[in-house]
DNA sequence: GCCAACGTTGGC
DNA sequence: GCCAACGTTGGC
């Protein structure tokens, strides 16, 4: 079992969005590094924290599963997709995502500011690698951040 | 909306 | 293979 965290905008794509659809392809991700995580080291059944960037309070809103194998993004192969990418193929794609599927939010966020100033979790990825959309987490560190949220 | 950090592209 | 130019991310 592994843990990750996962950002996406809500203005784009929410925690709520994703309760209303279960499972959700995880498209768009154009950063080699959080493709090869996908690709290579992510399993079905992994824990994710989902947190919202870009937002008016950034931080973890719920929690997440991976619920696929990993595969090729189609939207890289659409040409009227803003993520469609002409170096890719059908028989040679760059891209490649999993589905991901609701468990439930958190009963509070946990924001950016909580987190960096938790120096229980100064290590995160997400503190040291703030650009980067898919990081992993330790189990320590999800399992604080949940404690985090419950104890508000 | 600004801008720092940093990843990618492409000329040489 | 270097590195300047450029584009994107994401906090503030």
């Amino acid at each position: 079992m592994n843990y990750w965290l996962m950002k996406s905008e809500p203005d784009v794509f929410s925690i709520d969005d994703l309760k209303k659809v279960n499972v959700e392809p995880w498209t768009g991700v154009r950063n080699y590094e959080a493709r090869n995580l996908m690709r290579d080291k992510m399993e079905v059944g992994d824990q994710v924290l989902f947190y919202h960037s870009n937002a008016k309070v950034p931080g973890v809103v719920g929690i997440a599963e991976v619920a696929s194998k990993p595969y090729a993004d189609p939207t890289q192969f659409d040409e009227h997709d803003k993520y469609f990418d002409p170096k890719a193929s059908l028989d040679n794609p760059r891209w490649q995502l999993v589905d991901v599927r609701y468990i439930r939010h958190l009963p509070d966020v946990v924001s950016l500011k909580e987190i960096k100033s938790n120096s229980a979790l100064s290590d995160m990825v997400l503190v040291k690698r703030s650009r980067l959309s898919v990081s992993p987490v330790q189990k320590e560190e999800f399992e604080e951040i949940l404690r985090m949220s419950e104890e508000k």
